[in-house]
DNA sequence: CTGAAAGCGCTTACAG
DNA sequence: CTGAAAGCGCTTACAG
């Protein structure tokens, strides 16, 4: 039998408003009663139940992430950071996935006008998120967690794919390359022209310039990134340097060097983009943008919760940098003879 | 203003248990009076509130699922896995991460105690976990998600390491090895003897017998990988295949391997054990037994409803069984001179 | 400092 | 076929 606050009252001989009160922690209570109270709480092992209090008090301590899928190289990070931040507040991650299309979606709108959480998390929200009628309706607290750079509509987290891209240049660059090629990620996503742009500038900066056939569309698919080595080496110009807008991407370009038997890093240097647990193990392992996906996690439950604290929502999206990985497929190239 | 049932009654001049009837679908409502109920449920949006219904029915509709952090590379299937079935029937997924040690299984264990879940999913516990008195009090159905071979304490879904050791076996004899060595997993795990002995199995089922000088305990890194080979290229005897009881432990053996100038598979094949990601983009591509992660999660999700649904739970642990991934770390062996 | 009562938004016997 | 009332387990004015 699951004792109440009514069994604790008895018990301690005081009303539930008096158990209630020191549950909360409410001043005003005689201390030898509260004393009592607590012995009584500890010795039959009392929890308030979560349910009831959430119906008395209008709130649940549960905050609702919907993701686009769980299986994505990247994801565990950024779960893992929203959990910890969450977890140590002592508030509930209730997870949705929205991996089945427009089902999962109806799943998810229930829940929210279900009031089955106080807050939102949405991380690279299928565009039909962002129109549900009852997330505006409902005035729930929103913030998303996006990478891929689109002018949000909500309160959001994102990263700088700009600066990484530069950053990329610069290292390249830095390590003794000149002729530098990039494989991006598909045409139409915000992330591949930040990347894109952020690149131009790192080479403009140095006062040099891209050359516009050594850029190949790609699709972050590590297939896309070999493919496109290889049309490079068949019919394009010599490059001494390959920027994949990802590390899958840069793990095909990698396989492609390979094949045509061009040594990396002393022929050809390959920097990638993520830093996923991948980028660790290729042959050799990969230099990368190391994306900080666990701490852009932290700081999207850091603000979710500080807007549940009744904090105004930030009006521009909040950045966190990127880092340089150096790993060993970028370095001295060949000496020339 | 949020519309609740109350407010539907009121518009549909009708009672609230009218209306909670047309809810949840009872029979004995007169027609007409349905269809105008259902009305003004579509005309107002009315969704009942998740917490009002969990408390009235003392059920929330909700899943926990404790795991023991959320980057583990093979993590996203099985979470996925879960939340599909999950999510298919309705049911909401309470994640919560025992990353921060005793602290998060406080948090864990309020939360069981607030009722704040249905019923319980388990990923590797923490030997802790199973100990904990709110677990065995509470009467509350648990499915444990368990690779590592224990004696579950609760009812369990798993794979078969010990079959999957025997194919892997195997699957190294039939392409012509003869010399097998083994980068095991660490010793005390379940799955590490399962591996092994089903290894055994397997080559004694060949007429064969492995030789104690090759097998080499690691620890699931791709650093202990690496080390074994090296130490067994230096002092040990002959052999051209090794089996690594874990994908990483077999990405450091192809590492090893490399730097000692061994080709692969020419000289030595190498297979691994899980199918992660990583798998599919070593140099070359590992060949592997694949681990049914998601089939997994999908199993203990649809046990343990079927539990909550009043079914008892089964009694000996339910197994998933493994398969083999042809990549090309396996293959023929250089012909004999 | 303390308690009786109403209320949170539902469901469920019970009575008609 | 329908509704009034009690109950789920808490919190919160309100009154004393």
């Amino acid at each position: 039998m699951r004792v109440t606050i009514a069994e604790v009252a008895r018990r301690a001989r005081v009303s539930k408003t008096t158990v209630s009160r020191v549950l909360n922690n409410k001043a005003d209570v005689d201390a030898a009663t509260a004393v009592r109270v607590r012995e009584v709480i500890a010795a039959t092992g009392y929890i308030p139940s979560a349910g009831a209090v959430g119906l008395a008090r209008g709130v649940t301590r549960t905050v609702g992430m919907l993701v686009p899928g769980v299986t994505w190289p990247w994801m565990g990070e950024v779960l893992q950071g929203v959990a910890d931040v969450l977890e140590a507040k002592g508030y509930g991650l209730l997870l949705s996935t929205a991996s089945r299309g427009a089902d999962s979606l109806d799943g998810f709108s229930r829940r929210v006008s279900a009031k089955a959480f106080d807050g939102l998390l949405l991380v690279e929200p299928p565009d039909a998120v962002r129109h549900l009628r009852v997330l505006h309706d409902s005035g729930l607290p929103v913030v998303m967690i996006d990478d891929r750079g689109r002018r949000p509509a909500f309160p959001s987290v994102g990263t700088d794919n700009r600066r990484g891209g530069a950053a990329a240049a610069r290292h390249l660059l830095d390590t003794g390359r000149t002729r530098l090629a990039t494989v991006t990620g598909p045409h139409g996503f915000g992330c591949t022209s930040d990347r894109l742009n952020g690149f131009h500038d790192g080479v403009r900066e140095a006062g040099l310039a891209l050359d516009p056939r050594l850029i190949i569309e790609g699709d972050f698919t590590s297939e896309s990134g070999e493919a496109a080595i290889l049309q490079l080496l068949a019919t394009g110009p010599e490059f001494d340097a390959v920027f994949a807008h990802n590390d899958l991407t840069a793990a095909g370009v990698l396989a492609g060097l390979r094949k045509a038997g061009r040594a990396v890093p002393e022929d050809v240097a390959v920097i990638g983009f993520d830093d996923v647990p991948l980028a660790a193990h290729t042959q050799p392992p990969l230099t990368t943008i190391h994306q900080p996906l666990r701490e852009m996690g932290e700081s999207a439950a850091r603000q979710l919760l500080a807007q549940l604290a009744g904090a105004p929502p930030p009006e521009a999206p909040v950045i966190v940098p990127t880092s340089l990985v150096v790993r060993e497929s970028t370095g001295a190239p060949r000496t020339a003879g």
